[in-house]
DNA sequence: GATCCTGGTGTTAGCGCTAACACGACATCC
DNA sequence: GGATGTCGTGTTAGCGCTAACACCAGGATC
């Protein structure tokens, strides 16, 4: 079934039923009509190989994300389809694992596929991605995080300023002696950027450098209870936890059971991405939650103005955070 | 940069070039090398709208999810990309919100964009799904459910079973009066499934039909929360409760602390889905444990099976469920 | 009445790739 | 030594759509 069946149904030339389904108001009304009523008749779908082929525009964005199993990337990427998909795109979708060369990967199979746009998160990335990215100019967003130079377009928050907020919240609450729990920075940089506002807020507040726990897997409940459960051991000083994200921190809350320390008297447990889990936890968490569905919509939505051939690159849109307040500290 | 030039680059035909590309053990291995040293030379990368036009297949799979912001599609859709993607294949996502009007349109959208296979999320579909999937012929799994008409292919767990066996383990637990939580059945076709099985396992143990308490949005905490208050208030007899998902269940143990009833002595609670949350509520959630992640799996193998030419339609692959016995119930 | 415009439609020429077949070179077989 | 294969490569002809331009009727303009 192809557009010339369609268009010798309707008693048109194939252009005009190419107009008529792409831009229907560019024909006339009763050849509009007669199009249309072609078209429910046969089943017709317009294959969009052939189109984006001969147009350049698949009406397909590509979104990297370093995992859907976190909540607050899933809504990310529900926030990006909710604007893309009315507008007409669909969405591909890949998960980096954290891993800069397996988002390097993704990026190159994207855009043999020719996708319209980009959407990657985070903002540092695999020299390769840098290349292919200068051989083939697209619309990129990146998501989640501020740059001094981004790719193009940029929608996020700083997670330095994070970190330090965080770093400030705790001095506001007494707290001397901090520890920070999470990858270590050369191997995740955005919770690295996060440890580096905690040591600014230290600085300030005139409290000790911020002890570090590190973790391998920043995901991994178990690694993040042996970690924590080590730290606190050797360090019975420790006032304050601030953890790179609400699993960790959520294992950090049953390291401290295990050792009757009384949280948040004896310890304020901080956590970071308002997972699902925080308010279900005992005692509640406090964390910083981060906009992720309003990132994924604008980040959407700088896109489609970019598609439309709107403004030019450089589009930087900052969406902050908060810190949700519970029990943990 | 095109097929042509890098041809002229190596010295040889096109039609050499898009066979070492696509199928290097056909080219001798010294041409093979000239080839592959003229793309990397020239930073090529293949047009997948053209190969997708020329070849009719797009190496793309889509997949209709009800939902990403629960974790457990989330890993499901992790399950399919981790096979798929080392296929050559990759993932087009949407999440129809459990509307089968959505779901339909998504599967308008993707079959016009000649996906190579498509992944449905249960059994159930709206009229315009069939049609077009009648129309459009291509290897399809349903994933999430049972049924003696699949489509083509099925992947999943039985929803009546599951229910089945939630009721069986209230009755051998000693308690008499349940209750199930969820949609209504014309709403939600699975969660109906299960409360059918739950129907099934009363009769069995000579209990009284399980009461229900139906909400309209399945996954809103506040909807479960004050319809199961006015059930508990209006049948303080009860004393089990059997939700069609981990969110409703937790919103059922706030409703029951609300009210003083203490969980599990006085009212069990079991949950469905093993979400996140259900190792840290307080009491921990008993649940039934879905392997989502398995599911995505199966599926994507069945694909790309059938994607090489493989098994005859009508494969059904029962991955079954179990129940995480923890504090609830 | 010649000129210009404007809105609606048709014609032509690809977009960049691959299926299918064609072909030559060499090995194998009886 | 002719028939038969096999392997590696080239040639040809599209895949189904749209960009760009051509064209024509009818109204506005002077």
């Amino acid at each position: 079934m192809r557009l010339v069946e369609v268009a010798r149904a309707a008693g048109v030339s194939s252009m005009t039923v190419s107009r008529a389904l792409r831009d229907p108001e560019r024909v006339a009304p009763p050849t509009l009509d007669a199009v249309r009523r072609a078209v429910a008749r046969l089943g017709y779908l317009p294959n969009g190989s052939a189109s984006a082929l001969a147009s350049r525009r698949s009406r397909v964005v590509a979104a990297i994300v370093p995992t859907l199993m976190n909540s607050v990337y899933a809504s990310t990427v529900h926030g990006l389809s909710s604007v893309l998909r009315p507008a007409g795109y669909e969405l591909m979708l890949g998960d980096s694992g954290y891993d800069p060369r397996a988002e390097a990967a993704l990026v190159r199979s994207f855009l043999g596929r020719r996708v319209d746009a980009l959407v990657l998160t985070g903002v540092s990335h695999a020299d390769e991605t840098h290349e292919l990215l200068a051989r083939h100019v697209l619309p990129v967003v990146e998501i989640w995080d501020l740059s001094a130079h981004p790719i193009d377009m940029l929608v996020g928050f700083s997670n330095v300023a994070a970190g330090r907020e965080a770093g400030r919240f705790l001095a506001a609450r007494g707290r001397r002696r901090w520890a920070f729990v999470g990858s270590a920075p050369a191997q995740e940089v955005r919770s690295g950027k996060r440890l580096r506002g905690l040591r600014e807020a230290a600085r300030e507040a005139g409290a000790q450098p911020p002890l570090t726990a590190f973790v391998d897997d920043g995901m991994s409940a178990a690694e993040g209870r042996a970690a924590v459960g080590a730290l606190l051991d050797a360090h019975p000083c420790v006032d304050a936890l601030f953890c790179a994200n609400d699993a960790l921190a959520t294992a950090a809350l049953r390291a401290a059971a295990d050792r009757c320390i009384a949280v948040p008297r004896q310890l304020a447990v901080l956590g970071f991405g308002d997972f699902d889990v925080a308010a279900h936890t005992q005692p509640a968490l406090s964390t910083v939650r981060i906009p992720g569905h309003d990132i994924g919509l604008h980040a959407a939505m700088a896109l489609l103005a970019r598609l439309d051939g709107g403004p030019a690159p450089g589009t930087r849109t900052d969406l902050g955070f908060d810190i949700v307040r519970r029990e943990s500290a």
